[in-house]
RNA sequence: GGGCAGGUGGCAGAGCGGUUAUGCGCGGGACUGCAGAUCCCGUCAACUCGGGUUCGAAUCCCGACCUGCCCUCCA
């Protein structure tokens, strides 16, 4: 399998510390809002990529993290006078439903940093310790300076950066790019007791700490938004090195931004859109599809074309499994085998998500060729393991008996010749997003929505 | 100014050295009460520009131009 890797700027061959097990640590968000387009592409990609993990035979360990501590949440609660803790718990139950509704599979562990203040403040007084760090006040920053491989990730050298201007200046600093991995504690805000006073873990160390503590000092694969690059990822990967001296972690990936109209979707321009907006309109299996037509890493340009096109591939495989699950009975299936290959070692290929899906369009298209029935049906709830976009509500329900009946009757009414009722039942049930398609022994209905 | 990712047909988006993906759209046909799904046929001089390497480049190298992101909080 090929991987890759921001660090090294290539595709790489990827092999896991442990033999046949690998642990990724993939940043959530910082939860002070509803989650958006752009926190939906990260989780549903690493949540497939997960899933296409555990599909070819690893043991995986799969952490995503919550920051509920952090400057943002902090002035939003002041903002609207509510408690930042809790409120930064609230928007992480919401997160969580959110991505749930998604169909992205929990994570093995959601960890938080509020819960984690110990592991924080430890680190934090390695780092004093070994001298990467220095107290200053109530705070405690990194000194850059101290860490010869600061850079590597983002691919530039200090000096650029400080030559790029725009770095914060604080007297507290002993140098502009230094960062904190303590604050002190302002009145009025969240903080706990630690060898410096009382105070506030900074944006960076969380991860770091949980990363460590739940997978090791050195993981197979670190993971997020690529708007986390830097300063982000960078400074993760000086606190940790600089502490364990051992690599952070062996493999970098990065989602590409999600735009809209040519711009970053980001709530500091307002463009944004929230999942649950989405979901309004949209069954999950859309927005699925509509990510796993692109290509991780690349940038990718949210609009609503795009997800009506990705409807309508949904309804074509929907369609697709419908039929195939109602023909005839075969055992072998020699189409699955090939297709099944050839997916597979698209998401090999770095995670090609995109190549993947055309080989099940493909598929599905010769396998009605090659009039399959059941055993295609099965070939594409084997690859849902993955992709996790085929229909579930097959099962009774007073709903499905209800349409059946409604299908039923108007059933009858066309024998009876009565097309202006039926139709006005068949265009009724299509604005509830029932799609009934007429064939020649039957009628068959999916909800698409 | 620096770093990174890109620029492919009407649109979306693969391909990364030789066989002109795929999906949508569009035109025509079969099927159908109609619609849809499905099938068949057709369609659009596609590879930002300029050099170079090569028997051969969308694919490799060099140089321009353009776009987005990052260098300040963001997935």
């Amino acid at each position: 399998m090929k991987i890759y890797d921001t660090l090294r700027g290539e595709k790489v061959d990827f092999k896991p510390v442990h033999e046949g097990r690998v642990g990724i640590y993939v940043c959530g968000p910082t939860t002070y809002d509803y989650a958006h387009v752009g926190h939906a592409r990260v989780a549903i990609m690493f949540d497939i990529f997960r899933r296409f993990l555990e599909y070819t035979g690893y043991d995986v360990v799969y952490v995503s993290n919550i920051t509920d501590i952090d400057d943002k949440i902090i002035n939003k609660a002041k903002e609207r006078g509510e408690e930042p803790i809790k409120m930064a718990h609230r928007y992480a139950e919401e997160y969580m439903k959110d991505m749930k509704s998604l169909r992205v599979r929990e994570p093995n562990i959601v960890p938080r940093a509020t819960r984690h203040i110990d592991e924080i403040i430890k680190l934090v007084q390695t780092l004093v310790e070994k001298g990467y760090a220095y107290q200053s006040g109530g705070d405690v920053y990194f000194s850059v300076s101290k860490f010869k491989d600061y850079g590597k990730l983002s691919h530039r050298s200090i000096e650029e950066m400080i030559a790029g201007a725009r770095v914060e200046v604080s007297d507290k600093k002993r140098e502009p790019l230094d960062f904190a991995l303590w604050k002190a504690a302002k009145p009025g805000e969240p903080s706990w007791p630690s060898p410096w006073g009382s105070g506030r873990p900074g944006w960076h160390i969380e991860c770091s700490a949980m990363s460590m503590n739940y997978l090791g000092s050195t993981i197979d694969i670190h993971g997020g938004g690529a708007d986390l690059i830097f300063p982000h990822h960078e400074n993760e990967i000086a606190q940790s090195e600089a502490a364990t001296g051992k690599v952070f972690a062996n493999y970098w990936m990065h989602v590409g931004l999600v735009r809209f109209e040519k711009e970053k979707m980001s709530k500091s321009l307002g463009n944004v859109f929230y999942v649950r907006e989405l979901l309004k309109k949209y069954r999950p299996e859309v927005i699925r599809i509509m990510f796993i037509n692109s290509h991780y890493r690349k940038p990718f340009d949210f609009s609503l074309k795009n997800l009506e096109d990705s409807k309508i591939i949904l309804e074509k495989i929907w369609s697709a499994y419908t039929d195939f699950k109602k023909g005839k009975k075969c055992n072998y299936c020699d189409l699955c085998h090939e297709y099944e290959e050839k997916i597979i070692s698209a998401l090999k290929d770095d995670f090609n998500t995109r190549k993947a899906m055309m080989h099940y369009l493909q598929f599905i298209s010769e396998a009605r060729e090659k009039n399959l029935g059941v055993c295609a049906a099965e070939f594409m709830e084997k690859m849902d393991n993955i992709l996790d976009i085929l229909p579930k509500e097959f099962g009774k329900s007073m709903e499905n008996e209800l349409i059946d009946l409604i299908v039923e009757i108007r059933n009858k009414l066309r024998k009876e010749r009565k097309y202006d009722l039926s139709d006005w039942i068949r265009n009724s049930l299509a604005k509830m997003g029932i799609k009934v398609e007429d064939e020649a022994q039957r009628t068959k209905w999916i909800r698409i929505r």
